[in-house]
DNA sequence: CTAATTTGCAA
DNA sequence: TATTGCAAATTAG
């Protein structure tokens, strides 16, 4: 088999991906997106043609040949852009850690360094590929050397070789360089014969041969096609030397320089974690990290037989890593199939059976416990009445505070990204979807090694994340209120909320009916039946066939969002019936028939899951299902609260922060008059009204106070004119206005905002009041819409996110009081502003007591915080 | 079967 | 061209 050199234009490979990729950045604010369609090309090239010898060819700054003897020569070039020309070194230092070698050479462009290499090594037999974007390239085309040429962006190739040029355009690879004389070359500013192009040109080769020929031959040309071409003789020929990619320049490679070398792993790995191109990653072939290997592995599995051995190791070594693997179930009775803990080089396995055995060292706060995912830990062992102790280091969480906007992070991305070695993921191990293994069907021996794979890169990944979070000052966020947390969320999940399945039924009955008679009246008025929940079926019954007025588009055809069936309802009764629909099905499928499949039937309870490192602000998620958005608003939305009950015997507390937000706003801004307005404890809308349109307070008239309340939103969500005026249904001008009249009213808050954009723009992130970073790649961005997105990030998220501290600052010292206090009230519910116990009746007060103290001095801000509480049977009783 | 799109619910 | 989420249904590939 003949060997193959493949030999990229670099210059040309990375404008392509330049211009043909969106913006893109690290959290640092460097762009990256060039390299990154670069390093994919790279891939699918080593992929695909698997080359002996690759090498990548660049230009210098120097002026080359073309430059001395025609100044004009690419004058009109641009430079580049600073955000490609921040790209270019990295992307060197990638391509070395490819093991590609790199051709650069003073005086000569990157196609002369290409046209040289290729003709030295074609004549020695090598097949020789040529990528690039430049169809001047054409002219080094043979039998054994081919172009391809990038089209369309960047993903595809198209392949020419001297007899598919041939069948294409009829001339040879060398008549292109007559065709440039003729025709010039508008990027490169070469100007060849005015006049003539692309097929007058391609016409008089194919007559005449070269463009000497066609000179010789101009009698018998037309007068016109003649007098353009004797008008413009030295143009041409200058031209042609232009356009000629020099193949003889003096220089040596040797061969061997040019093969592709082992990939640099730890390079690369450092490289693409600094790019943040964590899909990449997993790309890279990685050989098994040495020191994994060749450490001696120690299983022993423990039962009373041996018990001892393993207690005075744990006592000892006073460190753990531990994690159990079970078999799908009911959370109150999910099977432990088997716990492994490592203590130093030796992993130790329990069986379901002997987990009893070590209750006292999972429970000792002594012992320091980590892992990844601990809550899950923590919540199996509780059905074995064991409640895991000393949690101390969860890699998870590590993550989430040091970036907390990196998206599924499981501990194979983590411990490529670290550089903590090669695991295999999950999935990868698991199966995913219908494949998905069960734990009887996997060896043990194979399941052993995936665990001490696992619990190795958890106690490396801890010992290289434990500095960062020192050096970023979160030791505290970490420690005192993070991982405290998890037992917290743990204890939620496993005591669940009671539901009422028969409430559910019955709206399930009642709703059912609504929604027939509603499809009739629709149907009625469109005259035929179709899919009402289609937006695109809908969107053609009303604007098509009903041809009401279309108010707003999506990207793929007509929007008919509740915005716009608003605007449209007195045009037709259709309208109404349809947004009466809307709601129906909407609280059928998402919530009646949504939460009726979830109820866990052993407990007759919702147990829904608190995840602890989604949100990129520091709140909170839930799921399966989500019970941060049970409806409220809606009377009809309402009526679904009266499902969620507290058990016989007990009651439900309720306790929700009062303008939470706002109220954080005044602390960090340290607005006088913001803080002033809190102390008067009056409503504080009304109060911002009363200020921002300068009437007294009595006079505040409710569409005043619901604009005021709207300005409000808006500053907490980071402003804008033009978002405000969207909200209110207001010209732009007058929502400017508003701003401009709060930010008089209140000038510190106009403060805060532009510092803390300016530090975002500085430091790359924001920070809460407890030290929690967002960092906002976004802000950096030279595009007016992203970069106004990353200044509302910087405003909305200190704001959010001590929101979030603080009220898992209050969840914590909730439910350390109601365990110090030897209570039977349990913490079930968080709703961001929002806490809920279910207390036995007699505990009643001394909940409602404690819900308040301990939210209301969760922290000590510069104005009171407020709790409100209510309390009743059901959700629905306690609004 | 999966991914993207649209819609709508909460704080 | 207002922040943070989750989920259902439809539809394109």
């Amino acid at each position: 088999m003949r060997e193959l050199l493949v030999i990229i234009d670099g210059n040309s490979l990375v404008n392509r991906a330049f211009y043909a990729l969106p913006e893109l950045m690290n959290k640092k604010g460097q762009h990256t997106n060039a390299i990154y369609g670069f390093t994919n090309i790279l891939f699918r090239i080593l992929e695909e043609y698997n080359p002996t010898y690759l090498t990548i060819a660049f230009d210098l700054k120097a002026p080359t040949f073309r430059h001395k003897e025609y100044e004009g020569y690419k004058s009109h070039r641009k430079g580049m852009p600073n955000e490609l020309r921040e790209q270019i070194e990295p992307l060197k230092k990638t391509i070395d850690a490819f093991g590609i070698s790199r051709l650069e050479l003073e005086g000569y462009e990157a196609d002369d360094i290409i046209g040289t290499v290729a003709k030295v090594y074609e004549k020695q037999n090598i097949d020789v590929y040529i990528i690039t974007g430049d169809k001047d390239a054409l002219q080094l085309a043979s039998d054994t050397t081919k172009i391809l040429l990038t089209k369309k962006g960047i993903s595809e190739l198209d392949i020419y070789d001297e007899k598919a040029l041939k069948d294409q355009y009829g001339i040879t690879p060398l008549q292109f360089i007559d065709l440039k004389g003729l025709m010039g070359d508008k990027s490169d500013n070469i100007p060849g014969v005015p006049g003539i192009g692309e097929k007058t040109g391609l016409k008089l080769l194919l007559d005449y041969g070269s463009l000497e020929d066609v000179y010789e031959n101009r009698d018998s040309l037309s007068a016109g096609l003649k007098k353009k071409l004797e008008e413009n003789y030295d143009q041409a020929f200058l031209s042609k030397r232009l356009a000629t990619i020099v193949t003889d320049m003096p220089i040596e490679i040797d061969l061997n320089e040019l093969r592709l070398r082992e990939k640099n792993i730890e390079e690369l790995c450092a490289l693409f974690n600094e790019f943040e191109f964590n899909t990449l990653l997993s790309k890279i072939k990685t050989t098994p990290n040495p020191e994994i290997i060749s450490r001696e592995m120690k299983l022993i599995k423990v039962d009373k037989d041996n018990l001892e051995a393993f207690k005075i190791s744990a006592n000892k070594s006073k460190e753990i890593f531990i994690k159990a693997s079970a078999h799908k179930g009911n959370i109150r009775h999910r099977k432990i199939s088997s716990l492994f803990i490592k203590i130093d080089d030796k992993l130790y396995l329990f069986k379901e059976d002997d987990v009893i055995l070590i209750k006292d060292i999972l429970e000792d706060e002594g012992i320091k416990k980590s892992g990844f995912d601990l809550k899950q830990d923590y919540i199996l062992l509780l059905p074995y009445e064991i409640e895991l102790d000393g949690i101390y280091f969860d890699v998870e969480i590590g993550e989430y505070l040091i970036d907390s906007s990196g998206t599924n992070n499981d501990l194979s991305i983590l411990s490529k990204k670290y550089g903590a070695g090669d695991i295999k993921s999950k999935e990868d191990f698991f199966g995913k979807g219908k494949s998905e293994k069960n734990l009887m069907e996997i060896p043990e021996q194979e399941l052993f090694l995936y665990y001490w794979d696992v619990l190795e890169t958890t106690e490396r990944l801890k010992d290289i994340m434990m500095p960062l979070i020192k050096e970023n000052e979160m030791e505290n966020l970490f420690f005192e209120i993070e991982i405290p947390l998890i037992k917290v969320l743990g204890d939620m999940e496993y005591h669940g909320i009671m539901v009422r399945k028969d409430v559910l039924d019955n709206l399930k009955e009642k709703f059912s009916i609504e929604i027939s008679l509603l499809e009739k009246d629709i149907y009625s008025y469109s005259g035929e039946e179709f899919n009402i929940n289609s937006p695109k079926q809908l969107g053609h019954i009303l604007f098509d066939k009903l041809e009401l007025p279309v108010i707003k588009k999506t990207k793929t055809g007509y929007s008919t969002n509740a915005e716009v069936l608003e605007a449209l309802k007195e045009k037709h009764p259709i309208i109404g019936k349809i947004t009466l629909y809307r709601q129906y099905t909407k609280l059928q499928s998402t919530y009646v028939e949504g939460l009726s499949k979830i109820i866990n039937p052993d407990t007759g309870r919702i147990h829904s899951s608190f995840n602890q490192t989604i949100t990129t602000t520091g709140r909170i998620s839930s799921t399966d299902p989500n019970l941060q958005n049970i409806p409220v608003r809606l009377e009809l939305g309402r009526e679904l609260r009266k499902v969620f009950v507290s058990k016989e015997e007990s009651i439900l507390v309720d306790a929700d922060y009062s303008q939470i937000e706002l109220r954080v706003l005044a602390h960090i801004s340290d607005d006088k008059n913001l803080i002033e307005a809190f102390s008067k404890n009056i409503d504080i809308h009304t109060a911002t009204a009363s200020e921002v349109f300068n009437v007294a307070i009595e006079d505040v008239t409710k569409e005043l106070r619901s604009a005021a309340k709207a300005v409000n939103f808006g500053i907490v969500y980071g402003i804008s004119d033009f978002g405000l005026s969207n909200n209110l249904g207001i010209p732009v001008k007058i929502a400017k206005e508003y701003i401009e009249s709060y930010f008089a009213k209140y000038p510190n808050v106009k403060k805060y905002m532009e510092d803390v954009v300016k530090d975002g723009e500085t430091k790359g992130y924001v920070s809460t009041l407890l030290g929690r970073r967002r960092y906002i790649p976004e802000i950096s961005s030279k595009n007016f819409v992203v970069k106004s997105l990353g200044k509302r990030l910087a405003m909305n998220t200190p704001i959010q996110g001590t929101a979030a501290d603080i009220i898992k600052i209050a969840m914590l010292k909730v439910w350390q009081r109601i365990r110090k206090e030897k209570l039977e009230s349990r913490l079930i519910l968080q709703v961001h502003d929002e806490l809920i116990v279910e207390a036995p009746e007699n505990e009643k007060e001394i909940a409602i007591k404690i819900l308040k103290e301990e939210m209301e001095n969760a922290v000590k801000l510069n104005v009171q915080l407020k709790a409100d509480i209510e309390s009743g049977k059901s959700w629905f009783d306690t609004k």
